[in-house]
DNA sequence: CTCGATTTTGAGAGCTACTGTCAGAAGGCA
DNA sequence: TGCCTTCTGACAGTAGCTCTCAAAATCGAG
């Protein structure tokens, strides 16, 4: 209902075409429907069809605007920001200080504006295993890309083990968190939970749990 | 064709009943068929039907064998070993110590008894991204038991953030390392590799990548 | 060995996610 | 207005997976 445009990533404003209009509120009504029909009735037992013919449109046009029915629920505008804002840190910052400054004040900002909707979804992810697997591996794929641009310009292999495990390890305690505020009914400080999680990774496992 | 059995869980011998042998022989030649389709034709495009039929059973059969086809590639045995050895451990000793000394001995051993399958299954879980998504939700879930049990002893709540996310980096150090053995076609020294993934762990990330 | 109980199996129908094709409708542009 | 591009719905088809049911194999006891 609400033009809930976030403001973060650059807002587009209302393109001109009737054409682009159309399509714009036809992917934000197969999403509508589908988080209602998701909470009513739970993800599993939602089908394509419904989701269809509850956003008054046919099922194979559904496939048009999300590759699958994960798709709805894991589109996520946010991960291209992350990855840009890692690529231009300065290169003599490790890339946990990069997210515990940069990238965790961006995510303060999406809560304010974005809030409702990311608890809707990661408490859908947190409950729906196919759901969580996407994610991982969606994150995984980012932080690969991420892997790769600091190898470059500090001459490592694309494939350093060190760097490889450095982001393979950031993404799983974000994740964790992220997952623990979930858990706790959405409510709480995410921020802070995320920066707990990740100052335990930057003091070191050697004495901790 | 060899007896290859795995020297390291419990090997229960040949089993009494004709029923249970029978068993035990239809599972490894449905595992067996399945991978050798895997290896000629990829895994997307080898189907259950494909497989049922060189195994010589039926499609319904191969579905009482394992749940989905992933499961033939993914069942494992010794995830209930890990989980054992790290509930075993001494109280004052971290998870990363119990990991970096004993789970990596046994890891040894399980490469020189069952190297060339764990090759075989690694590759495919590396090149096949829904096995690599279902992977890690599998690991997952056994850390979260691992997690659990070292709250219940240290009397934190078993949803301890920093727990949490101790077992959550260690897997993902744990699988970057051999996603990396993989990707160097399964060569090298899978457990060295390991430990300097857990060492950077252990270190922290203040300074480095 | 035989008989009844239990387990395993094959056949087949059915559901859902997803893909591809194709003609026709709708929007854009001159 | 009329042509061109894009979007849409209907339909057929595939693969993974579930469920049911009756026939076959195995087991245990007498």
């Amino acid at each position: 209902m609400t033009a809930k445009e976030s403001s973060i990533p650059d807002l587009p404003g209302s393109p001109a075409g009737l054409r682009e209009r159309k399509k714009i509120k036809t992917r934000q009504a197969i999403r509508r429907e589908a988080y209602r029909l998701f909470r009513e009735h739970g993800y599993d037992a939602t089908t394509v069809d419904q989701i269809a013919e509850a956003a008054e449109i046919s099922p194979s046009t559904f496939f048009r605007y999300f590759p699958s029915k994960e798709d709805v629920v894991l589109t996520d505008e946010y991960d291209p920001l992350l990855i840009e804002i890692l690529r231009t840190a300065p290169d003599d910052m490790s890339m946990l200080r990069v997210v515990r400054t940069r990238v965790l004040d961006v995510l303060r900002e999406i809560i304010r504006v974005d809030g409702a909707e990311m608890a809707t979804r990661m408490t859908l992810v947190l409950n729906v295993p196919a759901l969580r697997r996407r994610t991982y591996e969606q994150q995984m794929s980012s932080w690969t890309l991420i892997a790769e641009a600091y190898a470059a310009r500090s001459g490592r292999s694309p494939y350093d083990l060190e760097l490889r495990v450095a982001a393979a390890s950031i993404n799983a305690a974000m994740a964790e968190a992220i997952m623990a505020w979930a858990r706790a009914g959405c409510t709480g400080d995410l921020v802070a939970m995320v920066d707990r999680a990740l100052a335990l990774l930057e003091t070191g496992l050697r004495h901790n749990p």
